[in-house]
DNA sequence: TGATACATAGCTATGATGGCTACGGTCAAT
DNA sequence: ATTGACCGTAGCCATCATAGCTATGTATCA
């Protein structure tokens, strides 16, 4: 048997989590997460090949986090979609509020670390679903789409602080999910659904 | 007369935008952008307070182009709006394909560099006035937000190559467009001017 | 016209910080 | 004792940023 371990990796990827809410990508240095868990800076290199590897573990878990509360949100299968798509939406929102530096490295790739598409993808299978439902099955994929597409547009706009100049956010919000729902419903009116 | 500048600021902002979109942000280094121009890397702090500034008035210009370019699209503004919104999508969707770091960098601020809200807002203007005649008055804002938000997000994911697997993105975009756009076309029906 | 003053451009040199590697010491399990 | 995992010290290199110097050219005044 090996030496246990003092420091996992859950722990360092947790205090990277930890770090980069409070003090952003900048905030994310080896050293800080080194000192957060009670050890010297090179001592991560043990369990992390390197800072880019440890962010990209950090947008795993976070995906990861978002994906089981979306699930939850989602609900039951047989439901009515509509409710449950304000449900995951509200859920996405949430967590984007919880952990908003994080959400931001998860839906802002491109630069460093790559879009772990698998994981979002399978965040984003409850969407899938409901926009089947919603929009029927040819449209679900597009529906999708357009549906995460102006959530994740939505809460980072929010988060970047564009919304601050007048309005009601919440109202903004609302009436974005509701006229969508109903943009996707013809779906249901489609089949004599409703 | 003071001695004329040799290097101009402007200079410096277009060589950082270049270097922005070859080498991403960690390739946005002083001393690349004092090459660029012909200089050392000391000698831009006669421009520019320091890199952060640099990257806000990257942020800065590149918003202001993105708006001339959305201000153009928007076109007539007596004519229909269904159709000026169309382009105005596709004017911000062409700018982001050409400019790709660039429209990250304006679209996900709120980690290093300061959300310029009033270049961003002028930017938005034509868009408001559209939906205003789309949506009208009482729900130009709401609409505004939920359109732009739709579309920063969509290309967001797109840029970040969320839409690879599977599916067609142009139909995507012309699935959430056209839906949105007759989403609040509600407000065009309401008044009986459909 | 010619000399001086000054503002500005640019440089070299230097400090500080952070990522990362090499290597060595320590301790537990075998 | 040997092995292997863990962690530390020391050090390298790249980058941002600053301090202080030099040079150049314009402007002003004799």
């Amino acid at each position: 048997m090996p030496t246990p371990e003092r420091t996992s990796l859950d722990e360092i990827v947790g205090a990277g989590r930890d770090l980069l809410e409070s003090g952003g990508l900048d905030g994310l240095t080896m050293q800080a997460v080194a000192h957060r868990v009670g050890v010297r800076a090179p001592s991560l290199y043990k369990r992390v090949r390197n800072r880019n590897e440890l962010i990209a573990l950090i947008a795993h878990a976070t995906v990861r986090e978002l994906g089981a509360r979306v699930d939850a949100a989602a609900g039951d299968p047989d439901g009515d979609p509509r409710p449950a798509l304000r449900r995951v939406a509200r859920a996405a929102r949430d967590f984007a509020h919880e952990r908003p530096a994080g959400f931001r490295l998860v839906f802002t790739p491109g630069a460093e670390p790559r879009l772990d598409t698998d994981a979002l993808e399978a965040s984003i299978a409850p969407v899938l679903r409901l926009a089947s439902g919603l929009a029927g099955e040819e449209h679900a994929l597009d529906a999708t789409r357009t549906f995460t597409a102006w959530l994740t547009g939505f809460v980072s706009m929010e988060l970047a602080g564009a919304f601050r100049l007048g309005g009601d956010v919440e109202r903004a919000f609302e009436f974005g999910l509701a006229r969508l729902t109903s943009a996707f419903a013809d779906g249901l009116r489609d089949r004599g659904l409703l």
